[in-house]
RNA sequence: GGGGAGAUGGCCGAGCGGUUGAAGGCGGCACCCUGCUAAGGUGUUAUAUCCGAAUAGGGUAUCGAGGGUUCGAAUCCCUCUCUCUCCGCCA
């Protein structure tokens, strides 16, 4: 959520920044019921700081046991006036907010400018830049590599859940959770993240907290029966767990660290990335999530960022930096790196990690504060968020780069500790 | 699922329908005092928002949420949500 002031104070800058987003942009609409929400709560207030003016002062007659008639006189008019212009003012506040809901955040300066993911910006690759046709054979796409190992089962997954759910099998299965110890501990470990495990399901709240809702509700797996959604990131329960909070500035940095699996509709994505474990209704993720002091956001954006590549780079799956432009950014991001890991099997980068700062437009939204030492007013705080890093994916990455000519997969050595000391994926025969 | 109890400022905990934004305690902050790791004294200490040049002053709202009764509600009534607890069931 913006700051309905700055909207106030200056409209052109704002609209401005929206532009650069991309999309129309129109806040006429917004100014003039913003203008009308402030001059119905002005009279109100003036009728009731009157109303409670006559209610003292009938207060104090009856105790001096004085004539109060003619403050009854004055309430019989004030009295209806003021419920309706109540009514008004609630009315027009739910007009206010429901407005400055869907807007998006604002860029910051430094987000490349541009439409869309064709005008993205690679500021670096790892270990450098990959093209197809570097393996001494022809690479294979994962879910063959997979289906040939015995495990990844895609039918499986259609038989129990149905289209983009997969069964893991067997080393397929462990991997995976080796992915996840892993990514842990090395955050834990040596990033200084705490590990937290949180609801997998988050109320409406939450949700809007973090900027899900109201407007991307389709995206969203609801539950029949409770208010409840499944979560499509860990974003949105462990950013929600400052919300409504005033931390003290000694506490931040706060920085967390949470395995969970995602749940996505994905109903925009029909006929994309059909094959596979690209792009499924539920996945895995370990995700980093910072609470910081607003001054610290940027530098700690980079700082989240460069975890998620070390994870990459411990897995030895080359990787590059992606600067997302204005256009292409999420709704409540202002800034936001994406990770695109090689895939060999299909001979293109593709997303494993996005990271965001998203200043104080979830803190807003979800009423997150600090207080600076000796300060009695509170400020928002800034939260940041990044997949550190998606583990489907990173299992694709690990079977499309670790292949042989002769289907087995070498699996990276930082996995073999939480593999069993298992090197290498043989297909059966 | 059934029965009880409850929801008040950072925490604990009071609160006859009127001058209660809310006693008291703890914690926090400031100052004072004190020659013995500490104690004591005094004051102060919610959030949001509006008017305003104002870190001046003032207004308004908020005692789980939403309705209602009333001139006036933290206090009365209704609905909802949540928490605790006993029983049942259960990973």
């Amino acid at each position: 959520m913006l700051d309905i002031k700055l909207i106030r104070e200056k409209p052109q800058w704002v609209e401005e920044q929206l532009k650069r987003r991309g999309g129309r942009v129109d806040l006429s609409g917004f100014y003039a019921s913003e203008a009308r929400l402030r001059e119905i709560r002005m009279e109100t207030e003036k009728l009731q700081a009157r109303r409670n003016e006559i209610s003292g002062e009938i207060g104090r007659r009856k105790g001096a046991k004085q004539d109060i008639a003619e403050l009854f006189e004055e309430m019989k008019t004030l009295g209806p006036a003021l419920k309706n212009l109540e009514t008004q003012l609630r009315e027009q506040e739910r007009i206010v907010e429901a407005t400055l809901a869907v807007i998006p955040n604002l860029p910051l300066d430094s987000t490349p400018e541009g439409k869309d993911e064709r005008d993205n910006v690679v500021l670096r690759y790892w270990p450098e830049e990959k093209t197809s046709g570097l393996l001494p054979f022809q690479p294979k796409p994962h879910w063959e590599i997979g289906e040939r190992l015995g495990i990844l089962d895609f039918e499986a997954g259609v038989q129990v859940a149905g289209a983009r759910f997969t069964v893991l099998r067997g080393a397929g299965a462990r991997l995976s959770r080796a992915l996840i110890n892993f990514m842990l501990d090395l955050h834990t470990g040596e990033h200084g993240y705490t590990e937290i495990m949180p609801p997998m399901l988050a109320n409406e709240r939450s949700l809007f907290g973090t900027g899900q809702l109201p407007k991307f509700e389709e995206d969203l797996f609801a539950c029949r029966d409770n208010p409840l959604f499944l979560i499509p990131t860990a974003e949105v329960p462990l950013t929600n767990l400052v919300a409504d909070r005033i931390l003290d500035e000694g506490q931040l940095p706060v920085k967390m660290a949470a395995w969970t699996t995602c749940f996505r509709r994905e109903a925009g994505a029909a006929g994309k990335d059909t094959r596979g474990l690209i792009r499924q209704h539920q996945f895995d993720k370990v995700e980093l999530v910072w609470v910081t002091r607003p001054e610290e956001s940027a530098a700690a954006l980079e700082q989240l960022t460069g975890h998620a590549e070390e994870v990459l780079r411990r897995l030895e799956l080359p990787f590059r930096t992606i600067g997302l432009c204005t256009g292409d950014m999420g709704f409540s991001a202002a800034k936001t790196y994406d990770l695109e890991v090689w895939l060999p099997g299909q001979g293109c980068y593709r997303e494993i990690s996005s990271c965001s700062d998203t200043q104080s437009f979830q803190a807003r939204r979800m009423r997150a504060r600090y207080r600076r030492g000796g300060e009695k007013k509170t400020e928002f705080v800034h939260t940041l968020n990044g997949s550190g890093v998606a583990v489907g994916r990173a299992l694709v990455a690990i079977l499309e780069n670790g292949q042989q000519a002769d289907g087995s997969v070498v699996i990276p050595k930082v996995l073999r500790p939480f593999m069993g000391g298992v090197e290498i994926m043989t297909p059966p025969l």
